[in-house]
DNA sequence: GTAGTATGTTACCGATCGGTAACATCACGA
DNA sequence: TCGTGATGTTACCGATCGGTAACATACTAC
């Protein structure tokens, strides 16, 4: 019951630095307003708050708010490509078994969203200038998912690796366009059911051959 | 070569009151500008400006820029489900012609899609508030026209008709997505040719059955 | 003609936004 | 203890935005 304030912190609200550094504090709360709330529905100021700082500092880690969206894009892309690595070193030379791997974890997150979609999914559509950094840089990356995907449907001795492929893609990303449109989170159930069949298709086939 | 101007309009480029009534010219204006540059990156001066009339006639008819996203949004959807009435209307009785056809005119649309995804799906991903008029009236749109499927593929006769309706509603709107996400206007064909497999396979168990 | 209605024009309001300058304060190592 | 770099604070800028008021003009019906 001591009244007096300790002498290591000056005032009882005062800043206690956060162990987290303040350009990755930045980033994580830029990126949960912006899935939140949209990219372009959300202020420099409102980020800087939720993150504990201020404008100025924001703007001493960041040249401009689309240089801040596009560091956050590079974020998300960063880890995505991570966990597909992590993929193929778990299921090396197992192409069917990464797909359907791939399609579980999908399907997990699905359950646990909100009823925002892709946070990836949704920047596209905030962000139609062609030129913006960050627009520039999701769809990189998507074109080396689908390529990716592609490749995994080829060693996966698909019939139709172009056909399964694509087909694989259009439920991936449609699968987290349902859960805004219909919020029907459990959607990627039905997704691991679809390439499991897939898989199963095409071990038949192999057993006909 | 007469230099006077004919008394029926008093200056050259004069207001030739065009046609089309204000309102409409406004919703396609602004629906034009919308999908091509975002609604958040559209303001109602550029909207009145396209749409050849001004910001006051513009809030005679539209109580603000939200209830004008609304309407549009409306337009859009009252369109889509005409298409579903006539769609019904040419293959009553024949659920299966109906999805093949369904998916036949989505390819061909993708096809003539510049690089921007559905005007629909766009307008969630810029739209976050639940409580937006447009959101709500999307979202309802979306259930219906899912339900819609769902009651397709039942009558179809599909083996897991849940399955399947969620398959085809996953490629529906993934196709839109992978237009924006990787340019791809062909997929839609690929969208085509599952739907036909779905089909076959469908005839053929009920053939061995 | 005249009245009435629809539309155009201009100017303005308050709010918000991205971004910057100048200066104060803090933490920490030499 | 001093100095230095990182961070906080405040105030401000110009631009844009959604929305409104007041008034001018055009068109149409009678």
């Amino acid at each position: 019951m001591q009244t007096d304030i300790p002498a290591n912190q000056k005032k009882p609200g005062k800043k206690v630095r956060s162990a987290i550094p303040v350009r990755e504090r930045i980033l994580v709360a830029a990126g949960d307003l912006f899935h939140r709330h949209g990219i372009r529905g959300v202020g420099v100021e409102a980020i800087a708050e939720a993150a504990q700082t201020n404008k100025m500092t924001l703007y001493r880690y960041f040249d401009s708010k689309d240089e801040l969206i596009a560091e956050w894009v590079r974020g998300l892309i960063a880890h995505k490509e991570e966990e597909w690595k992590d993929l193929n070193a778990k299921h090396r030379g197992d192409p069917q078994g990464q797909l359907q791997d791939w399609s579980r974890r999908v399907s997990e997150k699905l359950r646990a969203m909100e009823e925002r979609g892709s946070a990836l999914g949704n920047a596209l559509a905030e962000l139609p200038d062609p030129n913006h950094p960050a627009r520039r840089v999701i769809q990189e990356h998507k074109q080396r998912e689908h390529k990716r995907v592609v490749r995994l449907c080829k060693a996966a001795g698909f019939e139709d690796a172009a056909l399964s492929a694509n087909l694989f893609y259009m439920m991936l990303e449609g699968a987290h366009s349902c859960v805004q449109c219909i919020g029907m989170r459990q959607i990627g159930e039905h997704l691991v059911e679809v390439v499991n069949r897939m898989v199963e298709n095409s071990r038949r086939q192999r057993a006909v051959r």
